[in-house]
DNA sequence: ACCTGAACACCGTTCAAGT
DNA sequence: ACCTGAACACCGTTCAAGT
């Protein structure tokens, strides 16, 4: 009796035949909606309308609810970004692959970037594997002990840190706002800001601050080279000094 | 006529009366709300009881609405954030207070990290005196050019980015979040993860991703101070090289 | 097992009055 | 000038059915 009959996932549905809806196509579908309609255009309702299903369907997959699904995109998104196996004689070129990677990655699902660098709840999906080899490579820069939980927590904060930055996003269709800020930026007192007024020009927009766009539309590559450099130019020195 | 009528802020309201509502009141509300609920907890409506009031009072004071509100918040953070003048002798001095002022400033108000690290609608709100003076520190410290505009955005996204990530919030209320999460740690696979597994005891809620509260609860102190240390050794590389 | 459905307690904002 | 009020089109999640 119990070898013959339908294993539970199968009973009530025609044999070989897919369920409507499973976990990955639903995790696809989120991260669809969010590169084309951000993270606040992420809803619960929206990714069951991409799906073509009941926005109460999901919850069977993902119990979890909102904090699951993402938590599972994140995961999705962070797949591409680890390098193989650190070389214990170039430890800095492998951090540095692993910046690249990880800034490759969010410009290519930008949305996200808030999610990952903005909100703890995307670390339960992150793998594992990324923390080993991070902690093996500082091993390798000669790091040890709590010298090396720190240098790892430098590693971690500056490898999100600038992306979540560039890639912050603009308030969602609010034209007002970009237009009021532009314009006061046209109209800068220049004996309170004699140094900006100076560079404006060439800063307008391709600076932190005094910026209306993301860094989706407009990157800031030189500074994330500077940024880059000099934060692995320095965790170089203090390896050799421990 | 034109000198004996009230001023048209003045009209219909008793002499010498405050008005019932303000803007630097509804700020001072707003921020109250977010130290208390957090930002996901920060609503119009929220603010509007706080202050006693119909909560579509508020737009008359910031006809901006939501964005406005968050935008005059930011503001209100950073105010504490800006050092006195650079010292041109000693501008990676500067930079290092500038970095120590802000993360002071975040811990006084957590929750409202990710509105200045991941949202660019904080930055209307910001005072471009920081902007300013940290390209004064950058001119002291030999950067020129667009070598300067990469500095610049190396510092703002070094200075903001360690602290939200450290101040990221923890789904709220979701206990079974972190309990899971919690528990997935303390069966990981030991031929999969050696070394991190080796470091578990040290590592477990002090160090990015294998942590389940915010820096609130848990700061990570000894990795702030190494990824200042190391980001500013290694600006002043760079800058004796330009 | 897997999906639908109605209902609940929210939310930001528009549009129209009140005084 | 300054605030209230009702209404609109949302939202995530609980609880109860359907097949």
């Amino acid at each position: 009796m119990t070898s013959t009959r339908k294993t539970p996932r199968d009973a009530g549905r025609p044999k070989g035949d897919q369920t409507v809806l499973n976990r990955a196509q639903i995790i696809a579908a989120a991260l669809r909606v969010i590169d084309t309609a951000g993270l606040d255009g992420f809803t619960m309702r929206a990714v069951a309308d991409e799906l073509g299903v009941f926005h109460r369907a999901i919850y069977w997959h993902l119990p979890g609810g909102r904090n699951a699904v993402l938590s599972a995109v994140a995961a999705v998104v962070f797949e591409d970004v680890l390098p193989s196996e650190p070389d214990v004689t170039n430890w800095d070129a492998w951090l540095r692959a692993l910046f690249c990677r990880y800034r490759a990655a969010l410009r290519r699902h930008p949305n996200v970037a808030p999610l990952l660098g903005a909100q703890i709840v995307s670390n339960a999906g992150v793998d594992l594997l990324l923390v080993e080899r991070t902690l093996q490579a500082l091993d390798a820069g000669g790091f040890t002990g709590n010298r090396r939980i720190a240098a790892y927590n430098a590693v971690i904060a500056a490898l999100l840190g600038f992306v979540t930055l560039e890639l912050a996003p603009v308030p969602q269709d609010d034209g007002a706002w970009s237009e009021a800020f532009a314009t006061r930026l046209q109209s800068l007192d220049r004996t309170l800001f004699p140094t900006l007024t100076a560079a404006r020009v060439d800063m307008v927009n391709r600076a932190f601050i005094v910026r209306w766009q993301s860094g989706t539309e407009a990157p800031l590559d030189s500074g994330f080279e500077m940024y880059l450099d000099a934060f692995l130019i320095g965790l170089q020195h203090l390896a050799k000094r421990g």
